[in-house]
DNA sequence: ACTTCTTTGAGACTCAATCTCAATAGAGGG
DNA sequence: CCCTCTATTGAGATTGAGTCTCAAAGAAGT
């Protein structure tokens, strides 16, 4: 699996160690496409026998998302969710405040806008944050 | 000044009562526009010899927000930010990574663009959060 | 003024996230 | 293969924004 690879040069980079805990945690994210935190990531270690530690997760995290692999995402309830990037195109979320279902939207117009309207005011943007919080028409969300 | 038939009218309607310490708090966020942290607001009345407890202020924050006459802002650093919304026209904010300056952008395209989307996608939007993050190009700014 | 019910304030508490520091373990050199 | 030098780890303490508790103070109607 060319994961270990990847995780061995952004390490290496970093002039940090390759460590099993460091492997697990990124395995584990690469494992699913769902919106998960920390916690989640350290419950799923524990529960398949593998003992990484609550800090050890956060920190492996931190450097995850520093290289670019690891997406962190702030919905504004506290507590970060966190997504593989690896290969993934960018795109925005829309979240039903319902269900908790988070959907990924991406429109190049609106990207486009956006860097028009930064120069307008003179700034150059480095990242964006475009969430969109509503209710989603499924049949099997509650309040319908 | 009819901030206080405002506040007046909304306490009202949420059966709360009108009392000094709230009619401070609302009147604090009024007296300036920039985006100010809870502890901030705390600060500035005391700075006034106005005591108002930190429960109280986040309290009343509270209402204030839930009935629009507050806005909050989250820009993702732990604490929510808040800003006057009395008669202030929707916006959405840029902000400057460097001198953590804040400015406010609006742009229709956009906005109906974020509607489509949703509209596409399924959702009905109730709010949304769009914030750039980047550098000013102000002289005054450091890292120039 | 009296009664009822809400609000307030001080400090305890929560919860995600970070920090501390002794014990453990990579990684290169011999 | 072992040794040394550092980086890393884990358990639990700590932080910090925000919330909760509960006795005392204060609105508001009668």
């Amino acid at each position: 699996m060319h994961n270990i690879d990847t995780l061995k040069r952004i390490l290496h980079k970093e002039n940090l160690r390759y460590t099993q805990q460091r492997q697990e945690v990124w395995d584990e994210i690469c494992s699913t496409n769902e919106h998960r935190d920390a916690e989640d990531i350290y419950n799923s270690l524990r529960k398949r026998q593998t003992n990484v530690s609550r800090a050890t997760v956060y920190r492996t995290i931190d450097v995850l998302v520093k290289n670019n692999l690891v997406r962190r995402l702030d919905l504004g309830d506290g507590r970060s969710r966190f997504e593989n990037k690896m290969g993934i195109a960018h795109h925005d979320h829309i979240v039903c405040l319902d269900c908790r279902k988070i959907v990924e939207f991406m429109n190049e117009e609106i990207e486009e806008m956006q860097e028009q309207v930064a120069k307008e005011m003179g700034f150059e943007i480095v990242r964006h944050v475009h969430q969109l919080f509503g209710h989603c028409l499924d049949e099997k969300c509650p309040n319908k």
